[in-house]
Parts: C-alpha cells; sequence; structure tokens
DNA sequence: CTGAAAGCGCTAACAG
DNA sequence: CTGTTAGCGCTTTCAG
C-alpha cells in the first residue's frame, strides 16, 4: 500500500507532525530532521494523500472547466490556454462536456461543486442565467468566471471575444477589398452573434455603404447551414459580391456554395470567417478569417479565477476582452497587397 | 455554508448514522424516516461531499485521461467517448494534456495517482515503458487501460485501432480505383505507423503489384510533413499516381503539394488519408479516409476500465482492436461506382 | 430498525 | 524546534 506519513513518523521516531511540517518546508523545522523524512520519503516513494489534505485544508487545487463542445476547436484551445496557466499553479483542470445542452450543464456543475472544486470557468449554454442560474455554487460560494457567453444583464466575471470589434474588422476588410455588396451570414440569437451583427452594420455605416437587410440571413446551426444560407443568397437578384461569415465551419459551408453554383472565391465572392481553427488553411481555399485569441483567452480566464480564489476578500466582477486579429489568407484576397499573411 | 449530514441530522433529531444510511438508500431504515431525511435533505440543498466520502471509502470515481494534444481531433474524440461511457457510471472524466512530453506525462500520471483517482486511460508518449514506466500507478495498484498505442513488448490492457488492417483497406482501396504506382507517406517510427506500412505492403503484395522501397517516404511530422514529402515523390522519375496517408493531416498537405505541382486530384493522384478528422469533407478536394471509430475505442477503453476497476481480482490484460472503416470521397473516387459514401 | 465508536490521512492551533 | 489535541465530513463495523 501507499506511504503514509505516519509510516515515516514511525521509521524516524519523530511525530506525525513533524513529518508533515518538514514535507511543507515549514519553517520550524530543523535542517537536519527535514533532510531524513526527505530522504526517508523519497525511499517510501511518499507521495501525499490529496484527499485527505483536501478535507483538511478545504482546499482541493482542482478547477472545473465545464464548455460545450470539446470537438469546437475553440473550446479546445480555450481549455489548452487555461490548464497552460493553471498546469504551473499546481491546479489540476476538470473538463466536462454539456453538449450544449442547459440540463447536463447543471448537472456537471452540481457534480464539480460537490467535489469541492477550488473554481469554475463556464462557457454557459443557458440561454438566460436569471431563472435559475447555478445555485449550486452561488450558495457554495465557489469562485467562477464566465467564458466566451456572457447572458444578459448579469454581473459576472466574463473573458470574451470583442464581438463587435471582430465585426467591424472582417467587414471593413472585405470592403478594402473592393467588395461593394456586403452579406453577412450571422450567427444563433445570442449576444455574441448580435455583436458582430453591430460591427457588420458599423462597418458598412462608416464606408457609407447602404445596409440591406435582406443580406442578412441565418447561419448559425448545423454543418450545412452556411451551405444553404449562402445558396440563397446568390439567388437573389442582385447577388452579394462579399460575405462576412458567423464562423470559419459556417464560411467553409459558404466557399462550397459558391463554387458549386459556379462562381470563383474570392474573384466573384470574398469571404471571411472567424475563429482561425487551425484547419481553416487546408480548406479547398485558405480561409481568411478573424482570429479570436482563444488560448489567450484561456490563459486570461485562468488568471482572472486564481486572483478570485486566492484573494480572502471576493473580488467585484470584471470584464476582460481579447481584441481580435485579422488573418488574410486567399479567400478574400482581391487586392495584390494587403495586411497580415499567416 | 453548505450543508452536511451533520445539520440534516440535528434538525430532525436522529443521529448521523440513520442519515447517512437513509441518503444512500440502505435497506435498514423505515420508509417514513428515509423520507423525513430525504425532505430535509433537498429543503437544506444538500450535496454529500465526495472529499469526505471518497476519503472513508478509498474510491473517488474520478478516472484519469491522460493523452498528448487535446487539440488533436482524434484524441478529443476518444475524449468524447470515454466521458459518453462513464458519465451515467457516476465518474468524473479528469483529463491531462501531455503536448507529447514524456516529462509531462510522468508528472501527470503522478499527479492524478496522489489524487487516487479510480482507475487511468492513457495514450502515453513514452517511446518504451520498460526504462521506468510510471512506478506511481503500478505500486498503487491504480487499473489502467493503453489506448491507441502499445509499446513494445507490454502486457496490458490496450484498446486500438486494427493498423494493419487500416493499412491493407486503403491500399487496396487506392488499386481498385485503378492505382498502379501507389505510394505511402509513413508516420513516425511508432508500432502504429509499422503496422500500417505492414497492411500497405500486404496489400500491394496481394494484388501482385511491385513493393518499391521509394515509394514510402516519412511524413509523420509538422504540419508540412505531407506536403514536403509529396513534392519529394513527385520529383522522381517515374512518380506515384496514388498515396495513401499515414493521417489526414498529412493527406491534406499531400494535396496541397499535387495541386501546387499542376495536376489533379484524384485525376493524375489518388489520395486516401486515415482518422476522418471531422473537417476532411470540407478540405479542396473531400478526402477519402480510413475511420478509425475513435469515439468507439473511447468507450471500449472506458468499459474495460471500468471492469477492472469493480472488480475484486486483478483482471488478466486484455486487447481490444477497434475495426476500421472505408470512407470514399473524392480524393479517390476514380471509378463510377464505389462503395459506402459519407 | 437505530445509533455509538473508531477511523480514513492529513492539517491548524496551540503548548511545551 | 517538536509534539499534542482536535477536528475536516463521511463510512464501516458492531451493539443495542
Amino acid at each position: 500500500m501507499a506511504a503514509r506519513m505516519k509510516d515515516i513518523a514511525m521509521d524516524l521516531g519523530v511525530s506525525l507532525m513533524t513529518v508533515s511540517k518538514a514535507l511543507r518546508n515549514h519553517s520550524d523545522i530543523s535542517e537536519e530532521t527535514r533532510q531524513r523524512v526527505l530522504r526517508r520519503a523519497r525511499e517510501l516513494n511518499y507521495e501525499p494523500n490529496w484527499i485527505a489534505r483536501s478535507l483538511a485544508t478545504r482546499r482541493t487545487f482542482m478547477v472545473g472547466v465545464v464548455i460545450p463542445d470539446l470537438m469546437h476547436s475553440f473550446f479546445a484551445e480555450v481549455a489548452k490556454g487555461i490548464a497552460r496557466h493553471l498546469d504551473p499553479l499546481g491546479y489540476q483542470v476538470v473538463i466536462s462536456n454539456t453538449d450544449e445542452n442547459p440540463a447536463a450543464e447543471r448537472r456537471q456543475v452540481d457534480l464539480l461543486v460537490a467535489r469541492h472544486i477550488d473554481g469554475l470557468i463556464i462557457a454557459t449554454a443557458l440561454p438566460s442565467w436569471k431563472q435559475g442560474g447555478h445555485a449550486a455554487f452561488e450558495s457554495a460560494m465557489t469562485p467562477y468566471v464566465l467564458i466566451d457567453r456572457l447572458p444578459a444583464g448579469l454581473d459576472a466575471n466574463y473573458v470574451g471575444v470583442r464581438d463587435e470589434e471582430l465585426g467591424e474588422m472582417a467587414t471593413a476588410h472585405l470592403v478594402a477589398q473592393g467588395c461593394r455588396r456586403v452579406a453577412h451570414l450571422r450567427g444563433p440569437a445570442t449576444a455574441n452573434s448580435a455583436g458582430r451583427l453591430r460591427g457588420y452594420k458599423r462597418a458598412l455605416a462608416k464606408a457609407g455603404a447602404e445596409f440591406r437587410p435582406e443580406y442578412v440571413v441565418q447561419a448559425g446551426g448545423g454543418d450545412m447551414s452556411g451551405f444553404t444560407a449562402m445558396r440563397h443568397l446568390l439567388s437573389l437578384p442582385d447577388p452579394p459580391d462579399g460575405a462576412f461569415c458567423y464562423n470559419d465551419p459556417v464560411a467553409a459551408g459558404a466557399i462550397q456554395a459558391v463554387l458549386e453554383h459556379g462562381l470563383r472565391v474570392p474573384g466573384d465572392v470574398a469571404i471571411i470567417g472567424a475563429g482561425n481553427v487551425h484547419y481553416s488553411d487546408q480548406l479547398r481555399v485558405p480561409l481568411s478569417t478573424i482570429d479570436q485569441g482563444s488560448g489567450q483567452l484561456g490563459e486570461a480566464a485562468a488568471e482572472l479565477l486564481v486572483r478570485c480564489i486566492e484573494s480572502k476578500t471576493p473580488v467585484k466582477p470584471s470584464h476582460v476582452l481579447i481584441p481580435p486579429r485579422l488573418v488574410v489568407r486567399e479567400s478574400s484576397r482581391r487586392q495584390p497587397t494587403d495586411a497580415l499573411r499567416t
């Protein structure tokens, strides 16, 4: 069986406490005793029992991460960013998938709280936080940070993307590439999607271009939604010559639709997505996109959470917004000279 | 603060034990008492403290999953498969990334063992298991299952892919499509890669085709390795007209190289990958591939692990191999009629 | 059917 | 510098 402090103590003829302190480099232990303890611990291959330690200290050094979908590379990157920050600090990251299911999210959160994780990072699938929220950790006073999605009217720690800026950046880029009729394949009815739409409108306004409602179509859903949406746009009497897509998968579908329609990308329709998923440069037409700084976002969330965990007094909620970054590839490049190439 | 059993007991004027038993549906509690306890627990929003329970029972209901890279969609899918099986059984899945780094893997495993997880699923980054292995859980008797990679000469629970069958299936498909000079962009020096290579050779032999050493080139490395490898093949005096690539990213690079060379896929060079990563159908040329059944693999591994955990007596190591599945898309389709379309 | 006693392995607080 | 006394919240005997 695994060695316990007790074993070391008995072997050395000292008290359990001496061992406990020596192992944790407590100051009030003589150097000699410490060495003896350390040596014996090594010999016995001693590893502290985290369960017991947690019970006594009320700290688990575990952080829960609740996300809608690990397969979505955005969340996978965020998760990696979180781990990158937390690992060196000695925290274990426990990831839970919810598959965008509010009930599953509730269950996962309850479980994590029952396990007494020190903090929680959540990309929530709950449309609204008000009716219910997560009673579990509200009452357990578990610190938490929301990421990516901020339910309306909730005052909480939040780390996200500057969606409006993102939308404006993407749209402005298309305009700068010479597009005169820029469409928008918008996402689902979320704050993020709304922000991007606002950015789109603002860019049009700034460019003195007309906003046409028929150029904004829904595409947030399944894998084919980008394809379908773009096909619809192409059937308009006056089809667009550029499209800002809610995310990269939608953009990929849109490209497919354009090509199948017998048109060229970017020649006839320039396209830009968002997310910079890692395969974007291997698509039929390498995809221009807006990088959301996912890894950075994860790190920022982790940092904020640790601040909350380690501060004795409750920290007042703060928002961190990661700036988007334009990544120009072939799908939008009409002008020979252009910005960053990646 | 969170409610404890003690609180419920005092409120109801019964003993702590009565509460404990009632909550766990122990048989020897009167129905009436049970109901009273259950009701009070609900009122107080009681959640059992898993830390305390674990300390007492020596069971954590946590399972560690150690993988080289969450961003690799293969492992993300495997992880989801694992969670899908374990979740309903009440186990928490704790995922750790190692970034293919043996030292990191050792650290993560030690940490997980110190947390007394009930079992471990590992896709190891250790080239050989013999010199060191993972002392931590060997001595802690923690049951474990290896996935995807089986270090040579190790007798352990293992769930993986039938690599040789995979290689043969891919190669045979290309031959069936009329390719006469099939190359192989092989992976790194691992057992998986070797198995696929063997399958490749076997398929050639069965087809009565000549094996040409110059047609096998290394490509397991970075993102560009498929591209580079294929460019090299195209520069041969007698370039191939088909290529079985170690995995989908390599295949994507290979396609790019062929196209940039001014040739067509599959017209001049037919290409097939392996892994069926979820964006394979959105590449420049939709990619034929061999599906490795990643989700299924994860579930199988979880199932096997649970068997080990829950059996009192040590289970003797067993191997489970998931059968590969051909997925034909455009990159290899030369014959009008063909097998499965996905 | 109910409960008292003992302990899981560790740590905080205080005495010596 | 070292050790003692009390738990952390729950479960496992074993008596009533």
